[in-house]
DNA sequence: GTCGAAGGTCGAATCGATTCGATCATCGAC
DNA sequence: GTCGATGATCGAATCGATTCGACCTTCGAC
């Protein structure tokens, strides 16, 4: 065809070979002579070919080159926050090195966006799972994509109910997370070995209905997310019951200074506030300077995740440090194993207990009050 | 076939019915009587055939459903700056509206990756342009891939040589920007206007080689980031000449920061301090601050985007703000309608100054030192 | 009763590549 | 001189859908 863009059979015409001989000139799998090769090269180049149609390549090949990440919120809410983009960076790297592509799918609040159900990818990526029922995931199990769960259920593989149909225990799936339960256990121990006793929590969102306020207490424990029911958990396994739990929309800065003020403004406030991601305790940092409190001498406020927080200078936060890029190759590691259709073993990463200058022994007279 | 994956054939045979027709029930595009297309549903349902094969159905269309979106920079950097989050979350939108996927692709320092060589997309969106002569661009034009640029030359179109190669005029492009220009330069003349003459600028990276320190006056001044030099250009038009200029390596608060000590640790510094983004103006409040300086009293600090910055508080930074979301909202109905053949006009969009806290006339003092 | 139009279905071509098996030529060895 | 092996090239099938034109049926109108 001499309309249109040229095709891998116009350039071999021009070269004088057949679509064959042109293809492997291309792929360089199989045998072919190096003057042939070039001829066909050259033949490319004076037909302004820029090379094999994808399309093509990937019908032919069952691979689109694309592995989906799929979000559990907008972008700007999911993106707003260092750690999704931390990950998202190490998932580009490990893919990145495959030349795989990623495609961005933000999915609001349970729902399944069609890019899920219609988009062509080899592999997805799912960040925030909503617990052990996912239409998400099951969707993606009804159309045979591998699945690797990031932050989501660390559990052994069942066969589970989701809304929108069963999933196989079969179907290729992979898990990455962190040991977050182990984290803020490390984190309260040593809060309490420093002589702390009453504490408050300012917790992720605990499912996809967000809000800001003490947790209703009857909301199904099943579902929701499982990186914020673990770090629940962990303060518990320190032996820790807070005496205030605030629940907030969003791991952001302004919901943590709301839940600070929330906790901080109450008569007898507890002494130690854990808070369940760094950009939350933040927050809490700022509401205490607001109110006129000294950080760590009134309170002590410690973090999770290990982010790199300049503006709170002169502080710096006592957290809990997680991989956040690690934690994004892995997961690219495991999509590129299941592509392949090798088995990929979850994946826990350990975190690490990081002092800082928020945390110190409660005042002697805030001791006398409990 | 029995083996592997049902096909829209082995629907069609368990229908008893052609693949055309089978195709038609799925597509709906033509017509076909309503228990046909119940028969081919329910033939579907029993094979568990997920629908129709995305990949077939590309090659067939020549359409992939999928729009490039291509930084400047690695995912970390870029998306540690809410301003390309913000970008991104509108093209997400636009895009999203039409079912059409967003394909990551971070580009470091100029080079071209092998996803804008070879991934599968029908259109692009280059994010930060490395001003006319772009190999990312010349890359895509070559692929005959329409380009949506994005803060890049929003001149007219015209034909360039790139180092990979020359971009035809007539390749499918489309410009969507902010009149940045304007926008330093109704902020510059509200700050004379209230009695400052001596300015310092914290500017944004020149281009690629990112640096932090004075510009290298040596730099090809045809080359670099154009939004950098539009903002510069703006100041100019207010009629500044700037005492000192500190270029970044990225529009981060840390380096706002160390530029701000820069400044405002030398004898006499200016008066007010322009930052060419909210982030490194940010940090130059806390240089300010750290540095025992008041805001604004002491010195006056303006930034640019507009961003909503939580922990500055109490203070609210003067700045310009610019309609990020409706930037990448218009930066996908660009794609689309080059995807759709349809040319698409150059978009300029309005800034607008916003007053904060962080500005006020300069001190008596002060002036009389100049 | 016949004709035309409209609606529904089907067959076959097509999108642009990859890849297997067959063919053919060349060359070295016996 | 013949045989076998090796390497290069080619033809044709294939991936999974869409879509155009042809065909057939049915129905209404004259």
């Amino acid at each position: 065809m001499s309309t249109g863009r040229p095709t891998l059979a116009d350039v071999a015409v021009a070269a004088g070979v057949s679509v064959s001989t042109a293809s492997l000139a291309f792929s360089g799998a199989g045998p072919i002579a190096a003057a042939t090769r070039d001829r066909v090269l050259a033949a490319a180049a004076d037909l302004a070919y820029p090379g094999p149609n994808p399309l093509g390549q990937q019908l032919r090949t069952g691979r689109s080159g694309i592995v989906g990440a799929i979000f559990g919120d907008r972008l700007r809410r999911s993106f707003r926050d260092p750690v999704s983009i931390q990950m998202l960076d190490g998932l580009a790297q490990s893919l990145g090195a495959h030349d795989i592509g990623i495609l961005l799918i933000p999915s609001e609040a349970g729902d399944v966006p069609p890019l899920v159900a219609h988009a062509a990818m080899d592999a997805a990526v799912v960040v925030l799972c909503n617990g052990p029922d996912d239409a998400v995931v099951a969707a993606l199990a009804r159309r045979g994509i591998p699945v690797v769960l990031v932050e989501g259920d660390l559990g052994a593989p069942t066969e589970r109910d989701g809304p929108a149909g069963r999933v196989p225990a079969s179907h290729p799936t992979a898990r990455v997370g962190i040991d977050d339960r182990r984290g803020t256990e490390a984190l309260v121990r040593t809060l309490r070995a420093l002589g702390h006793e009453r504490f408050g929590v300012v917790a992720l969102p605990f499912g996809h209905d967000r809000r800001l306020g003490e947790p209703d207490p009857a909301r199904d424990p099943r579902s929701g997310y499982l990186a914020t029911r673990r770090r629940l958990a962990g303060i518990a396994d320190a032996g820790v019951v807070p005496e205030i739990v605030i629940e907030t929309p969003a791991s952001l800065v302004e919901h943590g200074r709301s839940a600070g003020h929330e906790i901080l403004s109450r008569p007898d406030p507890p002494t130690a506030i854990i808070a369940l991601s760094d950009l939350l305790a933040s927050g809490v940092v700022l509401a205490a300077r607001e109110l006129g409190l000294r950080v760590p001498e009134d309170v002590s406020i410690a973090g999770f995740d290990g982010l790199d927080l300049p503006w709170l200078a002169p502080d710096v936060l006592t957290t809990v440090r997680q991989p956040l890029a690690e934690k994004g190759r892995q997961a690219g590691e495991a999509a590129i194993a299941l592509i392949a259709g090798v088995p990929f073993p979850p994946v826990i990463l350990p975190v690490q207990y990081e002092q800082g200058t928020t945390t110190a022994a409660p005042r002697a007279a805030s001791h006398s009050n409990g």
